[in-house]
Order: C-alpha cells, then sequence, then structure tokens
DNA sequence: TTAGGGTTAG
C-alpha cells in the first residue's frame, strides 16, 4: 500500500484521525501515528500537520511540538497550527517567537496566521507592528482579521483604532459587529455598544448569543433595566447559554433587582464560579451580606471551588455587614482553605473591613504587611474609613499617600476638604481648594441617570438644560417643605466649601439624586420602584432625605452609587446606614 | 487538504 498514491493515502489517514479526534479517542490516534511513520514511509507536509493539529486538539501541545520540529518542510499551515496553539494556551511569547521564526524561514503569513497570533500581542507597539504586516500582505479585509484586530484594540483600550478597523472596511459579518459592540460595552461605552447594536440590526444581522451578552454588559454598566428585560425576552431563544446567563443574573444584580437575579439563577441547569460568584457579589453589593455569606455556603456545597474573585465579594459582604472576625477568619484562611494567595484587591477589602468598623490603626498597620505594593485604591480604602470616623489625622496621611500616587485626583481633594469643612477647619478647607484651583483639578459634577419608559434622563448638578427641570425644581420644593414638617433638617455638613446659609443649604437641596428620584415620582408608574444611578457616592444629607421619603411617600427607591446600592423602603436603607 | 475571529463575575 505504501507504494501506491502517496495522496490518496494520505486523505485516507487524514480521514482516519478526523475519525479519532471527534471520539476523543487519542490511544488510536497514536497507533495510527505511528504505522504512517514506520517502514520507511515519508508522507506529505500535509498528513503531517493533521498529526500536529490532532496533538494540539488533544492537549499534548509537547508531541505537536516534537513532530513540527522533526518535519523536514513546513508550509504556512504548519506554522499557523503552533502558533495558534501556543496563543490558546496564553504562551504568548512563544506564539510571536513563532511568527518570527516563520517569516525568517521565509513562509507567507495568510489570515489564518494574523487572526491566531494578533491575540498573543502583549502591548500596543507590538499590535501596530503586526497591523503593519497585515496591511503589507493585504488581508486588512479579511473579516476574521478584522474582528481580531476590533478586539485586540479594544482589550488594550484602543477604542480610536477599534472603532477605525470596523468602520473603515465595508465588508462585515455578525462577529465583526458582535466585536465592535463587546469592545465599547468592556470599555464603558454602554451608549456607544447600544447604538451600535441598533444599527447592527438596521443592517440585517440578528442577534446572536455573544451579541446579547454584550448587549447586557452595556445595559449592566448604564443600570437599564428596562432595556434589559427587553433583551431578556431574546435571552430566552438561547436558554442555557451559561455565559449568557451570568451576563443576565449580573444586568439584574447591577440594576438592583435581586428578586429577578435570582429567579435568572435558579433557573439556570448548570452553575459555573462565576454564575455563584456574581450572585454573591451582587447580594453583597445590594446589601445583603447574610444571604451573599449563604450563598458561598451553598456554592461550596454544591462542589463549585471559589476562585479570585469569589473571595472578593466574601469579603465585601463581610466588610459592609461589618462582620469584622468573619472577614479576617476568611481572609487569613483563604490560602489554606482554597489555596487563593491574598491579592491586592483582598487587602483592600480588608483594610475597608477594619476601616469601618473603626479599627484604623490595625488597618494601616495592614497596609504596611501588604507583599504587594500598596497602590491608590489601597489608600482610597482607607480614606473613606476616616471619613466615616471624622479621622483627621489619618485622613491626611491617607490623602497625602494617594495624591503622591495618583495627583490630579479630584475625589481627594474633595473627601479632604469635606473632612476639615467637617472639623470647622476654614484655613485648612481654603489650603485644598487653592491647591484645586492651581493645578486645575476639577470636580466631577454629580450626575444622576433615571429610566422612565425606555429613555434616559440626566440630571447634572449645576447643569440647566433639561428641560423638565424647572418643573422638577418646582415639586421638588413642595417635597421638601413636607419632609421639613416631618422633621427634616437639611445636614449642611455634606456642602463644601464656603458658602454660607441659606445658599449653603440651597446647593445641597438640588443635588442631581434628588431632583432624579423628584422625576421619577412625577413620571414613572405609580407603585413602581423608583431607580437612579449616579457617579458619585450619595451624601449623607440625600440618604437622610431619600429615607424619609420612602416612608412619608410608601414608595421603594433604588440607588446604585459606583460602590454599592442602597434600596430605601419604608424609612430604612438596605446598607443600614453604614456604606 | 491540514490552521483562524467575537460573549460572563472584581
Amino acid at each position: 500500500m505504501h507504494t501506491h498514491n502517496i495522496y490518496a493515502d494520505s486523505v485516507t489517514y487524514s480521514e482516519l484521525i478526523k475519525c479519532c479526534i471527534s471520539r476523543g479517542a487519542i490511544r488510536e490516534a497514536k497507533i495510527v501515528h505511528n504505522h504512517v511513520f514506520s517502514n520507511g514511509y515519508r508522507p506529505m507536509t500535509f498528513l503531517i500537520n493533521v498529526f500536529v493539529s490532532m496533538y494540539v486538539k488533544f492537549n499534548l501541545l509537547d508531541d505537536a511540538q516534537k513532530l513540527f520540529d522533526q518535519m523536514p518542510e513546513r508550509n504556512v499551515v504548519s506554522w499557523t497550527t503552533m502558533i495558534a496553539a501556543f496563543t490558546n494556551v496564553r504562551d504568548y511569547d512563544k506564539a510571536i517567537g513563532f511568527l518570527i521564526l516563520m517569516l525568517r524561514d521565509g513562509v507567507r503569513p495568510n489570515s489564518y496566521t494574523f487572526s491566531s497570533v494578533l491575540r498573543a500581542c502583549c502591548k500596543l507597539s507590538e499590535l501596530r507592528q503586526i497591523h503593519c504586516g497585515i496591511v503589507k500582505y493585504g488581508l486588512e479585509s479579511d473579516v476574521f482579521v478584522r474582528s481580531a484586530l476590533v478586539d485586540i484594540y479594544s482589550k488594550w483600550g484602543d477604542l480610536v483604532n477599534a472603532e477605525r478597523v470596523f468602520s473603515e472596511m465595508p465588508t462585515g459579518d455578525l462577529v465583526v459587529w458582535n466585536s465592535i459592540i463587546g469592545a465599547f460595552a468592556q470599555n464603558n461605552e454602554g451608549d456607544e455598544a447600544l447604538s451600535l447594536f441598533k444599527k447592527m440590526k438596521r443592517c440585517g444581522f440578528s442577534a446572536d448569543q455573544a451579541t446579547l451578552t454584550s448587549t447586557l454588559r452595556a445595559c449592566t454598566g448604564l443600570a437599564l433595566l428596562e432595556l434589559g428585560q427587553q433583551i431578556h425576552v431574546h435571552v430566552l431563544k438561547f436558554n442555557q447559554d451559561l455565559t449568557l446567563n451570568n451576563a443576565l443574573m449580573d444586568m439584574y444584580c447591577k440594576c438592583g433587582n435581586l428578586e429577578d437575579a435570582q429567579r435568572a439563577f435558579s433557573r439556570m441547569l448548570n452553575k459555573d464560579v462565576i454564575s455563584w460568584s456574581t450572585m454573591i457579589m451582587g447580594l453583597a453589593q445590594n446589601g445583603f451580606s447574610q444571604k451573599a455569606l449563604e450563598m458561598f455556603e451553598a456554592m461550596k456545597k454544591a462542589g463549585i471551588r471559589p476562585n479570585y474573585v469569589t473571595i472578593l465579594g466574601v469579603l465585601f459582604a463581610c466588610s459592609h455587614a461589618g462582620l469584622v472576625d468573619k472577614g479576617l477568619y476568611y481572609f487569613n484562611s483563604m490560602q489554606k482553605l482554597f489555596g487563593i494567595e491574598p491579592g491586592r484587591e483582598h487587602y483592600g477589602c480588608v483594610i475597608d473591613l477594619l476601616g469601618r468598623a473603626g479599627k484604623l490603626d490595625e488597618a494601616i498597620k495592614m497596609i504596611h504587611d501588604m507583599k504587594s505594593e500598596p497602590d491608590a485604591v489601597t489608600w482610597r480604602a482607607l480614606l473613606g474609613s476616616c471619613r466615616v470616623h471624622q479621622n483627621i489625622d489619618h485622613a491626611v496621611y491617607a490623602a497625602k499617600q494617594i495624591l503622591a500616587l495618583d495627583p490630579d485626583d479630584a475625589g481627594t481633594y474633595i473627601l479632604l476638604s469635606n473632612l476639615y469643612a467637617k472639623s470647622q477647619m476654614w484655613e485648612d478647607v481654603a489650603k485644598v481648594r487653592k491647591i484645586m484651583r492651581d493645578k486645575g483639578v476639577m470636580k466631577e459634577p454629580g450626575c444622576s441617570w433615571i429610566e422612565v419608559n425606555k429613555k434616559v434622563h440626566a440630571f447634572v448638578l449645576g447643569d440647566n438644560s433639561n428641560p423638565q427641570l424647572d418643573e422638577v425644581i418646582r415639586e421638588l420644593n413642595k417635597l421638601i417643605l413636607r419632609l421639613k414638617q416631618v422633621g427634616y433638617v437639611p445636614d449642611t455638613n455634606f456642602v463644601l466649601h464656603d458658602l454660607e446659609g441659606e445658599q449653603m443649604e440651597d446647593s445641597l437641596l438640588y443635588h442631581s439624586e434628588k431632583l432624579a428620584i423628584m422625576f421619577g415620582m412625577m413620571y414613572s408608574v405609580k407603585g413602581k420602584a423608583i431607580r437612579i444611578r449616579k457617579n458619585l457616592r450619595i451624601c449623607g444629607d440625600c440618604h437622610v432625605f431619600t429615607k424619609l421619603l420612602s416612608k412619608i411617600e410608601d414608595c421603594y427607591i433604588v440607588i446604585r452609587d459606583p460602590i454599592r446600592y442602597h434600596h430605601f423602603r419604608d424609612g430604612i436603607c438596605s446598607c443600614e446606614d453604614f456604606w
């Protein structure tokens, strides 16, 4: 048989190997391999490629490489198979190394090669070089190459070039659309992601799992519950897609709708570590710490191994419920119990945990004990606690550390100046304000969003462009009067700077969340939850205001700030005034 | 006739 038609033999062998691969028959495949290479038979390059890729598919990369090394000649497929294999196991160095060897060998890369190797770029400059290669070889219009380019530019945060690759070529398929929608969704540009989603549908493409997952992520970022619910309808078509259901659950959690999140969670037949971690973190951020910890126990019982992120959720729950001992227990034993080395973020949670509980000295000690270098986020956790406990000395210390690492951090200047103001240290307030002016550091204006009838309404402190603003303020004034009659006193401690009396109270009265809540009360369906998302953390006065309001007007209000959620009902907030 | 792109939790 060996002396007859080599080509016909090769085709037969490759069919045989395909059979082995589809059945996962490694032993049989190896027998075929040995047979082919015995008796001095010299297989064609394409047949050896089949064996190389067979070993790759069986995750036997060493065997694949051994065979590759022995090949008398290698074509573009041989090289590309190895490059793709290294990229898939994240051995990016080797993938790029093989690309260079391939070029040196005089083999011309094609669209398969580039679509595989792009993920292996470890910096933007490397990516630019490979992009040049793509243009040079005339492969920039290949849809596989384009989707890979869009994706990798977005992973490096370069949305400008991602968008350029997307829009400068008229050709495109669903995956290219998914890449660009995912690019914006992953970089917190939900609005743009959603508008591309609409555009995609107008172009006649229908959404698949990946599209819906990214679109849900955009809704999650913007807290668009109504739109998210609309997408939920389409999710049902892909009933048990794990990734998509995880995204759906997260959307409900981040929109403060825990009932639907839990409903989605319990409907899932398969749950992975992300499903559980999402639910744990979702419960914790919404103030249901106890439930989050119960969920963690259930997860372990279900035999799912916690990972780095899971433990962050657990620590977050402990810290926001004031469970110091429990949190410290998990932190101190995470290595032993789950084999997870505490990272910077875990330290951040524990510093927060200690700080909230008023153990500021222990929190500082924890920072000094950290294995990794503390970063601005670490110090901010401490500063937040100093704010809660009004500890000026430690606050100044923490603020200095933050500003050394991040000199333009407006939030830190504001926090510091608020602390000084609260302690009536007006000279220090003025000093901080002066530094801000000199450095040109601008305070991010407070902004709140509310979705009513699938439309998003934004309220920004000091911005009068909203046409309904006058009406909202009129109603808000009436409401404030009613609240004052039942004991509401605006807490001017939260107004920074040098305003006095009436004026001081004014800027506080119109904080963006108050406007958004008022708008919600005026225009959304009565009895329905009023859900607000805001860009800054809620201030103490708005917190008091909203609690009282939920009681007097018998309404349910959910406010999501950048860190956590507040559910106001019947005069009580789910955070138990601890945030 | 072998090789390729997009989706989830902090």
